[in-house]
DNA sequence: TACATCGGATTTTAAAAACG
DNA sequence: GTTTTTAAAATCCGATGTAT
């Protein structure tokens, strides 16, 4: 919408095939019944919409160069001529005439004398005095009749001339060449790079002039360009149709012996923008046996070719860059002569199409490896839940229900849509059913199994402010068992029996709490009360060696921090009010008392990128540092329940059957599409929510810990 | 008939993706 | 860094309403 206008009409075309097709389709209806301003293949229909009434001055200074240029642009031979019929003027009750030179009762004529065209214009019909150009209403039945007029039979109608030119090896529309003329014989509309805000603000044609040539002719004031909306960035759009690459898969050479028919990948009736005989054609030949008089015909015609690329045959049509995986039974008709005829010329070899959609992409090193960031996971999974979907080649946009347009077509274009799904060698089908495993976090989600819900909680150097964050820290000198062994003050014995209800114990250094209240009721902690260990003023701890451990919050809080700079001790747990034992570390890291699998949707979040603490490493334990916490390095056991995931998803039913519906149904019934992300709640963000932690500042007052540093990732 | 308004077809433009 | 694909944003056609 432009700025500072009302807003109306079309906010975006559809790119969908689907939904493209379909409103062709519904425009045709309706064409037939106010006169034509179809697309490309619907004629138009009243007088106007062939010969704009008066020429833009644009359109001649600058006019529009065709943004594609054919591979079957041919130029015309100097002596041809071309004559388009006028439609008569809406005055001339419907009279047919010849236009081979001005005539100031005619709108504007095309007419074309050797090889170029000459656009020549007239007054308009109805231009009376001031007013804008503008048709006076026609009859819409006689415009139809009128219609679009070719001579003879040069061309006859734009569909059969694609054929036609295919035929014929590339003779192709000539007009299609020439500059903003449209297949349809229509001028291409021309507009300003900028309207004036009063031809904005009016839907009407402004120049690019200023003022411009309306303000001037409604003597208005200010005419001055309005200003364009900046384009929002930011949007993940997925992938977008793979373009034909120099080192574009050629075929491996075929070993299989059978004769196979050459394959043509279909080229698509355009949908919207484009013409028909902007199908192009590419072939590499080596090995094919072909004669010269074959190869020069194909290559000064339809087809571009070459002898250096690959063994075996690629033909892999394309048509405008605009155009969407469609069909036209029609159309398919002639793509399947042109294939038969191709066959007949070149015996066919193997080849190869490349899958449409395009497969992921990765980043793979030079010993295979395939390297997929956390970014690239995002990426991929942003573009799968908000991006456009892909059922069996066909795009489908979300922003429209892909189903409902399905069904919103009724009649004609369901059936169309339908005789649409029948699986193509370009577009395989998508496999459709339940996914044999849950990618939610939940039960049967292994993916998630690989972090550890245990997390850094600060890196080092930071200081903590104990007064309010409360909790264990543990000297880790030795194996810790059953929190005894003779580290734990103040008797050296175990705390609650040393299992604390719950808690577990892991390798050196660090320490694992359970819940709070594995202290409570225990008479031998409850008695502990006061700390025995030092702190100098600051609240550091300033006597390393000392250990304490304090059962309540207020007996701590008159120690104001700990400074975990400069120790050397393996870790420190806290929690907020719960029992601390002070202990000088480096790592600090924290556990819930329920450990719960965050989803891979959260272990591939975006992190805000800074104010983390850095993903918990592995040391090779020679240096001195501290293992990670994570799970990665331990055994991936799975869960009872998930032994069969493999075995399930190798014998999946849906890879063999497919009904696009299905997938549909699925898809919005779980949620995973076009659900907004901020609401998408799983079981990673209870987790933290249980922590308490979760949005809150860390304890130390610097930014919230990202999801992705508590999952191990980290970005830096 | 002039012209305001509207729906929406068509074009322009620039962000995203692909490519080299 | 360059080219291509996409789709947002804009232009403005042509139908329609309405005041004159
Ligand atoms: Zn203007
Ligand atoms: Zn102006």
């Amino acid at each position: 919408m432009p700025m500072g206008a009302v807003q109306r009409g079309t906010v975006s075309m559809p790119t969908s095939p689907l939904l493209g097709h379909a409103r062709v389709n519904v425009r045709q209806e309706k064409d037939v019944g106010q006169g034509g301003r179809g697309r490309w293949g619907v004629l138009p229909q009243t007088a106007q919409g062939f010969f704009p009434l008066s020429m833009p001055e644009e359109s001649q200074e600058q006019p529009q160069t065709p943004q594609h240029v054919s591979l079957f642009d041919v130029s015309l031979p100097p002596g041809s001529s071309h004559t388009w019929l006028s439609p008569a003027s809406p005055t001339a009750s419907g009279a047919v005439r010849t236009q081979t030179t001005t005539n100031t009762d005619s709108p504007t004529i095309f007419s074309r004398t050797s090889n170029s065209v000459q656009i020549q214009t007239s007054s308009p019909v109805s231009a009376g005095a001031g007013g804008e150009a503008r048709s006076t209403r026609s009859n819409p039945t006689s415009a139809l009749a009128l219609g679009p007029a070719y001579e003879s039979d040069d061309l006859t109608s734009p569909h059969d001339q694609m054929i036609f030119g295919q035929d014929r090896g590339g003779e192709a529309d000539v007009r299609d060449e020439v500059e903003g003329i449209s297949p349809g014989g229509r001028k291409k509309r021309v507009q300003v790079r900028i309207a004036c805000t009063h031809c904005q603000r009016a839907c009407k044609k402004c120049s690019n002039t200023r003022p411009c040539e309306r303000c001037v002719k409604y003597r208005l004031d200010d005419c001055v360009d309005s200003t364009r909306k900046p384009r929002k960035s930011g949007v993940k759009r997925g992938p977008y149709k793979r373009r034909a690459s120099k080192y574009a898969v050629t075929g491996e050479y075929s070993t299989d012996p059978r004769p196979k028919q050459p394959q043509i990948s279909v080229p698509t009736l355009p949908s919207h923008q484009g013409h028909p005989s902007r199908l192009q054609a590419k072939i590499s030949f080596s090995d094919i046996a072909i004669g010269n008089n074959a190869q020069q015909s194909l290559s000064t015609g339809i087809i571009s070719t070459s002898t250096d690329v690959s063994r075996g045959l690629l033909i892999h049509s394309h048509d405008d860059a605009r155009t969407a995986p469609q069909q036209d039974s029609s159309f398919a008709d002639a793509q399947r002569t042109f294939s038969h005829r191709l066959a007949n010329q070149a015996s066919a070899h193997a080849q190869h199409i490349p899958t449409y959609p395009p497969d992921p992409r990765f980043n793979i090193n030079t010993d295979g490896i395939v390297n997929t960031t956390a970014n690239d996971l995002t990426q991929a999974l942003s573009a799968a839940l908000s991006g456009p979907r892909w059922i069996d080649g066909q795009r489908l946009d979300l922003s429209s229900s892909s189903s409902s347009a399905l069904t919103a077509l009724g009649g004609e274009a369901t059936r169309r849509a339908e005789k649409r799904s029948r699986p193509s060698p370009l577009y395989p089908k998508t496999p459709t059913g339940h996914f044999p495993i849950s990618l939610r976090g939940d039960r049967g989600d292994p993916f998630s199994r690989a972090v550890s819900p245990i997390r850094q909680l600060s890196a080092p150097g930071t200081t903590v402010d104990v007064s309010t964050n409360l909790g264990w820290s543990e000297l880790g000198k030795n194996q810790v068992s059953g929190l005894g062994g003779g580290n734990i003050p103040p008797s050296g014995g175990s705390i609650g029996g040393g299992t604390l209800n719950g808690g577990k114990m892991s390798g050196h250094g660090v320490i694992i709490l359970g819940a709070p209240e594995m202290f409570n009721g225990d008479s031998s902690l409850a008695a502990q009360s006061t700390w025995t260990g030092t702190l100098d003023q600051a609240g550091h701890v300033a006597s390393p060696e000392s250990t304490a451990i304090v059962t309540d919050s207020s007996s701590v809080q008159q120690h104001h921090s700990v400074n975990l700079s400069n120790t050397t001790s393996k870790a420190l747990f806290f929690r907020p009010h719960h029992n601390v034992q002070n202990q000088h570390s480096t790592q600090s890291f924290e556990i819930s008392s329920k450990i719960r699998r965050p989803s891979l949707r959260t272990l591939i979040s975006q992190s805000n990128g800074s104010s983390r603490a850095p993903s918990p490493v592995k040391s090779n334990g020679n240096n001195g540092g501290i293992d990670s916490p994570t799970l990665f390095d331990q055994p991936m056991n799975l869960d009872e329940g998930l032994e069969m995931v493999g075995t399930r998803l190798h014998s999946w039913k849906g890879w063999e059957d497919s009904a696009v519906a299905q997938i549909q149904e699925e898809s919005l019934e779980t949620g995973m599409v076009g659900q907004d992300d901020a609401n998408m709640r799983d079981s990673a963000h209870d987790f933290m929510d249980g922590l308490g932690q979760v949005g809150m500042d860390q304890v130390d007052g610097s930014a919230p810990i990202g999801f992705e540093s508590l999952m191990g990732f980290s970005t830096s």
